[in-house]
DNA sequence: GTAATTGCAAATACTTTGCCACGTA
DNA sequence: TACGTGGCAAAGTATTTGCAATTAC
């Protein structure tokens, strides 16, 4: 291997919308820069809010919106499943695996960063099953040390 | 161990539902009936369907998302994340586990029955974290075979 | 200048609640 | 009979779309 691994920032995403032919704006930067400050998943009401820190006037909530499903459709923001009643939504470096584990008393949300437990449990269930291009999402819920 | 494992049915939940002092309806049989027929998530809106096939007229929506809502409440349903716009439900047997397979070109929604690759990991990680009581929600996406 | 992008406002979708009539125990 | 339950209708919340004004390139 031994190839140089570029870092994922803000950057990395302008580029990559530049390379779509779309174009980088104010709005765009902020929503961006948002996602990578907080570095846990928000919901769009707070990418609106936190985005406005950056580049002044708040992004409308439609725009918010339709920033979040491009950056979905080319794979740098995924959604978590929180079991809340809106989406939580997170940048996603494509190299990095992303797993959940969340307390149910104060909802703090934290990023699991030991090695993933289903790696090649995926590789069987796609032979056993007949599927392919398998992917999955995990979210662990529990209570964490500082709640009753 | 060596004890005998009752089965999971309907009248499980009708017992469930007397030891709690609720009543058993025409309408609750035929939302329970309905549940255990297809064996797959349902939204709220199939479950109202498929019940009046069971017990005559269909109930009303309300009266589904309030039944199960109580069924949750009794563990003896459970929701699924299966990343669309509502959410899907289906019958939990508490001695069971639960995870699945979704396709993305089609749809279709498989449990997977081989053992639970998480298991452990989540001691792991109840440890590592000083989170405690985990459970977790693990879902694969991919495609069937029958997808392009 | 041209076409993508934004804000505003309205529409849609799903979920949740209040209230009174009804049916089970 | 008494109280849990069901139907109806309306409210609440999150998401999605249409369109004209604006802005990046």
């Amino acid at each position: 291997m031994n190839r140089i691994e570029s870092p994922f920032t803000p950057e990395t995403i302008t580029a990559a919308l530049r390379e779509e032919g779309l174009r980088i704006t104010r709005t765009r930067r902020g929503i961006v820069q948002a996602l990578f400050d907080s570095g846990r998943p928000m919901t769009l009401q707070e990418i609106q809010t936190a985005a406005s820190a950056h580049e002044g006037a708040q992004p409308d909530y439609a725009t918010v919106f339709r920033m979040i499903l491009l950056l979905e459709k080319l794979h740098l923001v995924h959604r978590v499943n929180l079991q809340r009643s809106c989406s939580y939504y997170e940048i996603s470096d494509p190299r990095k695996h992303y797993d959940h584990l969340v307390c149910r008393g104060c909802g703090q949300v934290v990023l699991i960063d030991i090695p993933c437990p289903i790696g090649d449990a995926e590789k069987k269930i796609a032979q056993q099953y007949g599927f392919r291009n398998l992917s999955h999402s995990l979210e662990f819920f529990g209570v964490c040390g500082a709640c009753p």
